[in-house]
DNA sequence: CGCCAACTACGAAACTCTTCGTTGACACTA
DNA sequence: TAGTGTCAACGAAGAGTTTCGTAGTTGGCG
């Protein structure tokens, strides 16, 4: 099956996702081992299971022509990140991204350099309003 | 049962608690009418067992003085939303609140004034550092 | 009182998510 | 070639989510 629409990652979806990210591409073991520093209790076969659901889904692409198959993301993970956004604006902040923004920046702390960052974007924005 | 932690609610239930948010406190009739706006296909029994269910979780709590039991949220939008963003942060912004924040600047657009509300709140963080 | 409408409670079905045990295939090596 | 370790595939179990049909309760009214 190889659906359209690439649905939304699930939460140990997304743990193997960051993963995938993070190195590009990468085996199953590669993964697994990745993901046992963040959580201890999981089993090879799990990640594998996995990573067979979401190459169905279509979440990650799969290069069989090794023995160990290589799996890498379909999807960039600003995209997967801006899916995840909207899809939580829209549940809970009533499509207001700005709400979503103000609580992000209450709730979390961030250091002086990454308010700077964010005022940059900010003037970018508003610089192409005019 | 009455759990200790409020756990996050699930997609169904967030559409049933924007409702109880809006109105402070609301019968299973009003909250099934104005759920009908946004999904036309719900039966009137299913946003009940939400209900019952959510009672359980202790996402929300029920007055039964009255025939027709009168629900209202147990925590505040703000901090469900809060636990909401936090879960996405980590997830999938690897707990960088910043990124999510950039994410969401770029992905939705804001209003003029809404820009303005983000800035004053920057501007308010980078004032407490001092 | 007896009936109707509105309401809650219950249980089950269908579905998804997550996990893992087991199996069989493959490759290296002694 | 027989044994050992690594790998993917499969199936199933258990939990949680979502939906709704059905049954039982209650209050009001003729």
């Amino acid at each position: 099956m190889t659906p359209t629409a690439v649905p939304r990652p699930t939460d140990a979806e997304l743990a193997i996702l960051r993963v995938i990210w993070k190195f590009g591409r990468a085996t199953v073991r590669e993964i697994h081992e990745e993901v046992l520093h963040e959580q201890p209790r999981t089993g090879y076969t799990t990640v594998l299971k996995l990573l067979q659901i979401m190459t169905d889904k279509g979440l990650v692409v799969r290069d069989e022509s090794q023995r160990a198959h290589v799996y890498a993301p379909k999807e960039s993970e600003q995209s997967t990140q801006g899916r995840l956004v909207c899809h939580l604006v829209d549940r809970a902040f009533d499509g207001s991204a700005t709400a979503l923004v103000m609580q992000a920046l209450s709730t979390k702390k961030a250091s002086p350099e990454e308010l700077a960052t964010i005022r940059e974007l900010l003037e970018k924005i508003e610089g192409e309003r005019r």
